[in-house]
DNA sequence: GATGAATGAGGATTCATTCAT
DNA sequence: AATGAATGAATCCTCATTCAT
């Protein structure tokens, strides 16, 4: 429950680090569903440590995760001030939640909430994204940008479906595709 | 390779089509990796006979899934020729295969290739449904309805993607965002 | 449920004939919780093969056991039928059943049902052996020569107590250890 | 080897005391082979304090139980003062020798040598326990209540064995079993 | 002395795939 | 052609024990 802690010795915090790493990177090449030993492996630790820090699968999932997950919520606020007008930091943040996406292999699994695998990112996306999204969406459609009936959910649901498999395909551009799919969604 | 050929001795007629049926019904259960012998089990016949019929697992996908396939293909010449425009015709036409997509779990696979077990679905779509789709595409934008730029493949993709765990989830309605999808495409 | 089938193919059958053997083996050796691998390794088959033949540890267990068991009930009746009296049938039928429990080690886990692993053995003593004591015990009831408040079951688990760990100890005689408690049950 | 030595910094004490009750308590809840961290953790004390203290499992074993054995053994000097006959004495005394056994879970290891571990235990036995026994059985020999051939090994061995799983078994009565037991030793 | 992080051996189990019957 | 037995790699997870802090 909450925020995962940073460990006190030095040995901890060591291993915890080198194993985010190794995790991510795991990630990107093997998917979620990584195996256990790998990650280890690559982390230059035991299995048995990965265990300590992570005790089920969705706790690492979500703690590789959660430092860019935060920056990117964070990152809402920014637009909001900085773009001339809602639609304007819809789409510039947008832009900052398809980089997370494509980047981050495996992050896009976090909105489908089929396996049960998957709950705890789909929590992070429910907890940290979805608030920021919400935030913008709404200043849009008080500006009259968007359409009143329009949730944030299958605002950001619709745009990280467009981004599965994007890196794997050279044919397929997410980013245009996003676009596209903005520009529907425009009033005016 | 090719087509699968219908078996001449009954009983391996009988065979093939029982596990046709049961692994389209193992399929909306489980996903397309459903245990093999699930599936055989189901059909009533042992493993061997799944192999000897399906050598690898993408044969036994294509196969369930073809006939639906051939069907959305063929309905792209009725669309063309009933909607007043192209662009009509491509919003129809894409009502079918939204249909198929979000009601036959796991074919969206189809559209990315990175793993190696979709390969011969991807063919499929390659082979069958994206002919279709560039018949209308080029027919809306010969009609200055789509950018010229735009290809099938991006448009099908996009809205295969957006269809992506859309039965599990009743806050995200696939075909609406397929709606905002082709809003954001049309010129004019 | 019930008893184990003889498998009809003769590879299946080889191999759970190798599979009764090595575990017996393997039993004797490390005890009824002898790992898989070791099981498998011996019988000279994978650990696959194991589990196809017996799903769970207890219903090879109980496999293994089994002949031995049914062999011990059967006796029953002919101490009866050959004893002078009740008692001696009684005396006569005790030592069948301390000798399976000695040599077979592990079989006195059949008597304690404390952890969920001996279920099935337990409730194989239950099925088999209870009620083969059972009619000796009443006939001795019945002839004057055991306290009529004695259960069958009391009797059973004494000896089967008894008997715990028999082999490995040169300066305890299981089998002296069941003539005196015999003795304190005989009336008059 | 040897008794353990009380130690003589505070929190030394301290961390003795809280881990010997707590692994009295998880040895009734898990039995002796309860994980070590759980003892930890119920002792408020890390595992590295644990085997600092007790090298082994059975060192603790035995540092947990050595109170409740002494004061067991001691016992027998007052049933030899107290009981009309030295057979009443032994009567006396095995009833708080199996009060022993059956309410601390795990004690009848101490019993059976089979595994390694529990050679501590053994040893406490026959240091502590047998002797006592002895004591005792020989006087009822010289009495002529007990065969001049049977060894207090053996009549502590057989009451021990007796004991097995007795709480688990509502059907089973060690007490009962026991005093079948002693008859049978009897003479006369 | 105390701590608890790290290790990694050990054991269980599943399932795709081959091949004897 | 059909069967399903056999295989064993792959993966998971636990826990006793050591050792750096």
């Amino acid at each position: 429950m909450g925020v995962q802690r940073e460990p006190v010795r030095s040995d901890a915090r060591r291993s915890r680090a080198a194993l985010l790493e190794a995790a991510a990177a795991e990630f990107v090449t093997a998917g979620v569903d990584a195996p256990v030993r790998a990650i280890a492996a690559r982390a230059g630790v035991g299995v048995g440590t990965v265990y300590r820090h992570f005790p089920t699968r969705p706790d690492l999932v979500v703690a590789v995760y959660r430092h860019q997950v935060e920056g990117c919520a964070a990152a809402a606020r920014t637009c909001l001030d900085a773009g001339p007008t809602p639609f304007d930091a819809l789409v510039a943040w947008v832009g900052e939640f398809v980089d997370l996406l494509v980047t981050k292999h495996g992050l896009v699994a976090m909105l489908v909430h089929d396996d049960g695998r998957s709950a705890a990112l789909h929590e992070l996306f429910l907890e940290r994204l979805l608030p920021a999204g919400e935030g913008i969406v709404r200043a849009a459609q008080e500006a009259g940008q968007l359409p009143s009936d329009v949730t944030a959910y299958e605002v950001l649901r619709g745009i990280g479906n467009l981004c599965f498999g994007a890196e794997a395909d050279s044919a397929y551009d997410a980013r245009r595709a996003v676009g596209f799919f903005l520009a529907g969604l425009r009033v005016a």
